[in-house]
RNA sequence: GCCCCUGUAGCUCAAAGGAUAGAGCAGCGGACUUCUAAUCCGUUGGUUGUGCGUUCGAGUCGCACCAGGGGCACCA
C-alpha cells in the first residue's frame, strides 16, 4: 500500500550510494516494530558489511549507524514523513499518520469487500481438497483438510489467481463393496434418515467389523467385487443409489461448512483411463509388469538413478485391478487437459508426501512438462489426546456433526443470555456462525506442519485468541455504526492527534493486502488468522479508549470512518478464513 | 537403514536472518449508570532440546547429536 513511498526513498538511497562511491545496496523494507509507531524501516548492516568485505577497516555496527545517519541527513525533510531517524544502524521513516490514515480508510471504504484483492494475474490454479470416501463417515480428521483447502482457495483468489476448487471423491474400492455386501445381507431396503453421512458411516463400521471378525465374509465380499467388475446391472444400480446418499450427505456437510466446489472428480471416472495409462507405461518401458507373480511397478529410483529416494511406485495390482496411483495419474492428466492449469495443488495430509512425489515424478518421466506445476500442500493430521489417530475402524473418531452440534449448543446458551430479545432463528444463526468460526479458526491459526490434538475442551473454548473474539470486534464496530444508520461522513483528514490505538489500527488494516500475498505465496492461512486477530485486539483497545459517538465533531467524523474501515477489513479477513461475521452477538 | 516433520513460558501456539522473543489459556489483582464486559487493564512466568559452525547479526540458515511423531511394494 506504500510502494510509492518506498520506491521514492529507495531511489534516493541509491542516489546517495552512487554519489559516495558505495556498493549497490540491497534494500529491504520492514514495518517499524515499535508499538504505536507507524512507518517503514530498513537497515544498513548489509551495506556496511559489503564495505568491510571490500577491505575497508571498519566496525560494521558503527558504520551502519554512520550510514543511516548520513542517509537520514541526505533525505532531509520528506513529503509524507513526520520524522526520519537513524537508530542503531536502522533508518526509520515515520509516516505522517493523519495523512496516511485518511488514505488507508478511504481505500478500504471505497473497495469494500474487494479490499485486499489484487489485480488478476492471469494464472489459473486448481486446488484439490476434501477427497472424501463415499459409504464412510466424515469426522473431525477430515475437517482440517476442508477448512485448509477452502481457506487457501479464498486466499489465492484474493491474491489474484483464478481458482478452481476441485473435489475428488472415492466412490469405488473394497470399502464400497464391503458396505454393499453388508447392506444387501442385513439392511436390504433400508434408507438413511436425516443425517445421511452418519448412517452411511455406521453401516460401514458394521460392515468392517463383520469383515474383520468373520473370515467367511471376505470371500463373499470378493465375489461381490467380481460382480461389480463384471458390471452386473443390479450391483451397479445399488452402487449408484447408495453412492447418491453419501453425496447428498456430503452436500449437507459442505453447506454446513460453507464451502463449494467447481469441479467434482470421481475415482470411478478415472479408473478406466488409469488402467489404459498403465498399459501405455508398460509399453514405453516406464513401468515393469511383474504379473502374475507381482504387480505392475514404476521403479523410480532405478529409472532416475537415485537411491532410497523415490522408491518404487505400484501402479496396478497383480490381479489387474486399479490402485490409488492408477487413478491419480489419470486424474492429474485430466485436470491439465480440462483446465490448462498454471498450478495444480493437492491438499492432502503429510503422510502421503512420498506417494505424491512418486506420482509427480512418474508424470515427469511420461514427458509431461507440467509435472513440476503439481504441488503437494501437506498438512499434519488431527489426533486425539495420547497421540491416537482418528480411525473409523478403531472407533476413535469425533464426528463432524457431533462437534458442530455441541459447539452450536454452547454458543447458543451464551447468545440467549446476551441477546434475549432476538428471535430464536437469529439466535440460532449467530450460534452457528460463532461455533463454526471457533472450529475453523482453531485449525487455521496454527501452522500446517503442526499436529492438531483434538480435545473437546479446547475445541469448544471460545475465549482468548479465537474466532468469537474477532467476530465480537466486528459486532462492536457494527453497533457503533448502527447508531448513525450506517451513514458515513465524507472523507476527512484527521485534525486531532491520533492516539496510539488509532494509529495501530490503521497500520494493521493497511497490512492486509500484503499479508494476503504472502499467505498465498506460502500457502499459510495462519498469517491471515494472526493479522485479523491483531486487528480485533487493537480494535477492542480502541473501542475502550476512544469514544466515537461522543467525540467532538471532527474527531467523530474520522473515527466513524475508521470504525467502518476496521469492520470491513475484519470481514474480509474472516471471509478469507471461511468464517462468517454475524451482525450481533 | 534411508527420508520428512516437530521441539520456544506450567499448557496451546506466534515470531520477513534484524532492534527489548510475543499472544492466548491457566494463576493472582482490578474495571460494567458509558458506542454490547463473548470486553478491557495490571501482574507472575524464557539458557528458544544440546553442541559446533556460517553471518555484521541466528529461535530462524548448515552440520552433528538428543527426544517425539510420520513415511518407505500390490491400503487409501
Amino acid at each position: 500500500m506504500f510502494e510509492h513511498e518506498q520506491q521514492t526513498v529507495e531511489a534516493k538511497i541509491r542516489q546517495y550510494c552512487q554519489q559516495n562511491g558505495l556498493p549497490e545496496p540491497q534494500i529491504q523494507w520492514k514495518w517499524i516494530p515499535f508499538a504505536g509507531h507507524w512507518g517503514i524501516s530498513t537497515s544498513f548492516f548489509q551495506l556496511a558489511a559489503q564495505e568491510a568485505r571490500q577491505g575497508k577497516p571498519l566496525k560494521v555496527n558503527q558504520r551502519a549507524q554512520e550510514l543511516a545517519t548520513e542517509v537520514a541527513r541526505f533525505l532531509g525533510e520528506m513529503e509524507g514523513f513526520a520524522r526520519i531517524e537513524a537508530v542503531n544502524g536502522y533508518l526509520n521513516l515515520y509516516f505522517s499518520p493523519e495523512r496516511y490514515a485518511q488514505r488507508v480508510v478511504d481505500t478500504v471504504l471505497e473497495q469494500k469487500r474487494g479490499f485486499g484483492r489484487a489485480a488478476p494475474r492471469g494464472e489459473r490454479v486448481m486446488v484439490e481438497f476434501s477427497q472424501p470416501n463415499t459409504h464412510k463417515a466424515f469426522h473431525v480428521g477430515h475437517l482440517r483438510n476442508v477448512i485448509l483447502g477452502a481457506a487457501i482457495s479464498n486466499i489465492l483468489e484474493y491474491a489474484g489467481y483464478e481458482v478452481i476448487r476441485a473435489n475428488y471423491i472415492g466412490d469405488i474400492g473394497l470399502h464400497v463393496i464391503k458396505w454393499l455386501w453388508n447392506y444387501m445381507t442385513y439392511h436390504a431396503g433400508e434408507e438413511p434418515g436425516e443425517d445421511k453421512t452418519r448412517w452411511m458411516g455406521d453401516l460401514y463400521a458394521e460392515a468392517d467389523r463383520r469383515f474383520e471378525e468373520d473370515p467367511s465374509v471376505e470371500p463373499r465380499v470378493r465375489a461381490l467385487f467380481a460382480r461389480w467388475h463384471q458390471r452386473d446391472p443390479d450391483i451397479l444400480a445399488l452402487w449408484q443409489r447408495t453412492r447418491q446418499w453419501s453425496l447428498e450427505g456430503f452436500d449437507q456437510i459442505y453447506a454446513l461448512l460453507g464451502v463449494h466446489f467447481d469441479r467434482v472428480y470421481f475415482e470411478s471416472e478415472v479408473e478406466e483411463p488409469g488402467i489404459r495409462l498403465v498399459e501405455d507405461l508398460i509399453r514405453r518401458g516406464i513401468a515393469r509388469d511383474e504379473r502374475p507373480e507381482g504387480p505392475v511397478v514404476v521403479p523410480l529410483d532405478e529409472l532416475l538413478g537415485t537411491k532410497d529416494k523415490y522408491r518404487t511406485l505400484v501402479v496396478l495390482r497383480s490381479d489387474g485391478t486399479s490402485l490409488y496411483a492408477t487413478k491419480d495419474l489419470a486424474l492429474a492428466i485430466l485436470k491439465f487437459q480440462e483446465y490448462d492449469l498454471d498450478r495444480s495443488i493437492y491438499v492432502i495430509d503429510v503422510r502421503q508426501s512420498l506417494y505424491l512425489q512418486q506420482i509427480f515424478k512418474t508424470l515427469e518421466l511420461m514427458g509431461y512438462a507440467w509435472a513440476n506445476k503439481c504441488y503437494h500442500l501437506a498438512y499434519e493430521i488431527v489426533n486425539l489426546p495420547g497421540n491416537v489417530t482418528m480411525s473409523s475402524r478403531e472407533g476413535t473418531v469425533v464426528l463432524l456433526e457431533d462437534l458442530v452440534r455441541e459447539a452450536t449448543r454452547r454458543a447458543l446458551e451464551i447468545v440467549q443470555v446476551k441477546n434475549p430479545e432476538l428471535s430464536p432463528e437469529k439466535q440460532q444463526a449467530i450460534a452457528h456462525a460463532v461455533a463454526l468460526g471457533a472450529i475453523k479458526y482453531s485449525m487455521l491459526s496454527r501452522d500446517n506442519t503442526k499436529i492438531v490434538t483434538f480435545d473437546w475442551e479446547s475445541a469448544l473454548d471460545i475465549n482468548g485468541q479465537a474466532a468469537p473474539y474477532i467476530q465480537y470486534a466486528y459486532v462492536r464496530a457494527g453497533s457503533i455504526l448502527r447508531k448513525v444508520g450506517f451513514e458515513l461522513p465524507a472523507s476527512v483528514l484527521p485534525v486531532h492527534t491520533l492516539t496510539t490505538s488509532e494509529i495501530e489500527l490503521v497500520d494493521l488494516i493497511s497490512r492486509l493486502p500484503g499479508e494476503i500475498q504472502r499467505a498465498a505465496a506460502e500457502f499459510r492461512p495462519l498469517l491471515i488468522a494472526n493479522l485479523v486477530y491483531e486487528m480485533a485486539r487493537v480494535f477492542n483497545d480502541f473501542y475502550t479508549q476512544c469514544p466515537v459517538l461522543q467525540a467532538e465533531m471532527e474527531v467523530r467524523q474520522f473515527r466513524l470512518r475508521l470504525v467502518a474501515a476496521a469492520r470491513q477489513a475484519l470481514e474480509v479477513g474472516l471471509a478469507l478464513l471461511g468464517i462468517n461475521a454475524p451482525e450481533a452477538m
